[in-house]
DNA sequence: TCTAAAACATGATAATTGTCACTTATTACA
DNA sequence: TGTAATAAGTGACAATTATCATGTTTTAGA
């Protein structure tokens, strides 16, 4: 039997929460269920979306490339997030690539379903009217810390942020395991200055690492680093 | 005779162009002008707002302060634009500061007029979502040219910006006028460093300056700058 | 119109980060 | 299971940008 979105606990994580039974199940009948392997991408810069996906496990990051040719990661997804709203909305491409992290399951939600919701269910308009304007603030937020911030200041707070939003395994090591590459891209920094800057973190004993696994030991002085000292 | 909403043709370019004869009348009769001065604040950074506003004339800066106490300018607002529909959605404390950059005029429309319009009428919530994607799509950019692009480009996509979007006077001078704090709050630099860019540009033939105001010469070799030569 | 404050400007120097050129691990898979 | 391919790591050096100190110009207001 397939998987229905009415007993689905994600959806309580996001928009869809708004939906009555009726309209969940239009929702449910039109859903794809996907699994994404890590490193696939789910969609790509300029792509053209005819539909959102709505995350029910795994993590992705939403990258976009600079005109230099380096990618700049401009946010991961938590688990529930519904992915491809923006654009839906704006009817206009993706402005990001979105590529797992690790492998993932998402439901494809065809847009006319989302649209004809939208214009129908004023309660749903404003799920979906808040959680944009959630991601507005915390874009806002970013562009003050790249800008106003050091690398070694955003990496501090990357860890600090992989740590609250992730979480940690028995061993004390971040559930969310990043290449250097994908930090680079977080922070925005040069992967070789980065390497050194984890090295110095580690070598000062702020964190621990075991191949690619990173753990934080010491999330104050992290903190601390963030915020400038 | 009070300006009524009905006969401003401002509101053709944002999102209260949604609203029938009904819902204007009442944005009409619960709104009020404000003239603000060049430098005086529209709202500060974690302010409740108990409405929006709606610019008729003049230019505002939108601006966050870093945890180092250097300020940071995330967006310039166009004539046209409403202002603090983030807040008012999400219930939310402001999280960025407006402050008027030349002399303004502005409307102030109660949130109660806007939530109860969201809440009837979906064609308003849909142009207001398309403006919050709007929004959101260039933050993303901001981000990406924050982390990817040298301060020096930065700069030259600057000039090119206010031209495009605020144009010249006869004497081929941005008709925006900023300060060179301003600038270097734009582009995420220290004051200094941005005077010295400055001062290199219009000794290479790039621009040109006169007291505040700058003047852009060569926009070509700018843009080409911008991209990284 | 005089004057203090603010904005603009420049020099010298230091700190931060990037680049290039390699070496060494890891990983995937033929 | 051996071997490319990919990722991680390091050194030397250059480029970019910040900081501090100080001087000059502009502006606003008594």
């Amino acid at each position: 039997m397939e998987n229905r979105c009415e007993n689905c606990i994600i959806r309580q994580f996001n928009s869809l929460r708004a939906l009555n039974k009726d309209e969940l199940k239009k929702v449910s009948d039109s859903k794809i269920s996907k699994k994404i392997k890590k490193g696939e991408p789910l969609f790509i810069e300029g792509q053209k979306l005819d539909g959102v996906f709505c995350v029910r496990d795994g993590v992705s990051k939403l990258s976009k490339l600079s005109s230099n040719g380096k990618e700049q990661i401009v946010k991961l997804t938590n688990r529930g997030e519904i992915m491809g709203q923006r654009s839906v909305i704006a009817e206009d491409f993706t402005n990001l690539s979105a590529t797992a992290i690790n492998d993932m399951e998402v439901c494809f939600i065809p847009k006319e379903v989302i649209s004809n919701t939208l214009n129908t269910n004023p309660n749903f308009s404003l799920e979906v009217l808040r959680h944009l304007a959630h991601d507005l603030k915390e874009a806002d937020d970013v562009i003050v810390n790249m800008s106003q911030k050091t690398v070694r200041q955003r990496l501090a707070e990357a860890f600090i942020y992989l740590k609250k939003n992730y979480g940690e395994d028995e061993n004390g090591f971040l559930s969310l395991t990043l290449s250097r590459d994908d930090y680079a891209n977080i922070v925005g920094a040069a992967t070789e200055s980065l390497i050194r800057m984890i090295s110095d973190f580690k070598k000062k004993g702020y964190i621990k690492t075991e191949g690619k696994k990173i753990g934080v030991l010491e999330e104050d002085t992290l903190q601390e680093l963030a915020d400038g000292f």
